[in-house]
DNA sequence: CACACGCATTGACATCAGTCGATAGATGCA
DNA sequence: TGCATCTATCGACTGATGTCAATGCGTGTG
């Protein structure tokens, strides 16, 4: 079967903001999926892990010891922050890169002003 | 047993921003909390309805039919909100009224600021 | 070509989360 | 006092989630 999940979310498809008149089921449903992501500590801290690197991205090898977790379950979190379009993966030889994606960033934290 | 939940999260003791230097677990667990309270596309859509009355407050009778849930279901997710401080609950009568904390809003909104 | 390396996927497991019906607790009204 | 109303809690069920060891898949290197 396929069971493919939905696409990576597009942070500017989703304009509404939280406190700005009653969000249809779409708009809330977007929105939920890229807060669900960050909804877990570790993610939220592998976020700040790479925006801190110098070059503000990172590899999976760079953030396995840091968060003190296996290289599976670091990978199975970079892909939920990629599905939720919160960052963006680039093969480079052996390597995966990921980046912040700021516009999600963005995005989100408009939807949050009161 | 207690079982006591965490206490309600502050939103004012955390005042990182995601990409600004690496958080440490305290300031990520904080984070990550209130933004798994705001994971579910529900909760969400509570929130937005609550912002949306005239009076910016709303009771649980007001939020059951537009969500299209049952009253313990919605009562639950509100609970939700309120541990993770995004709204405050109020005992008026017979009636639990909800409003949202604009600091909370506010302080997530800057936490995520690229 | 064979091998080492980095990463993703799979399978398994324990725990958590969303939902509801039933019920209990609190409040106000007749 | 008795009863209706509004909400929270409980118990149960189903499905999702976080985690790891084992394995598979590309990629570069010897």
């Amino acid at each position: 079967m396929p069971a493919r999940t939905l696409p990576v979310v597009d942070a500017t498809a989703c304009c509404s903001t939280v406190t700005g008149g009653v969000l249809d089921a779409d708009d809330a449903g977007r929105l939920a999926r890229m807060f669900k992501a960050l909804g877990d500590p570790t993610r939220v801290r592998l976020l700040s892990l790479i925006a801190a690197q110098p070059e503000r991205e990172a590899c999976i090898c760079d953030l396995t010891e840091p968060v003190g977790l296996a290289q599976p379950t670091v990978s199975h979190h970079m892909k939920q922050l990629v599905d939720a379009g919160l960052v963006v993966r680039e093969q480079r030889g052996r390597w995966a890169f990921y980046r912040v994606v700021d516009d999600t960033l963005a995005a989100l934290s408009s939807a949050l002003k009161p």
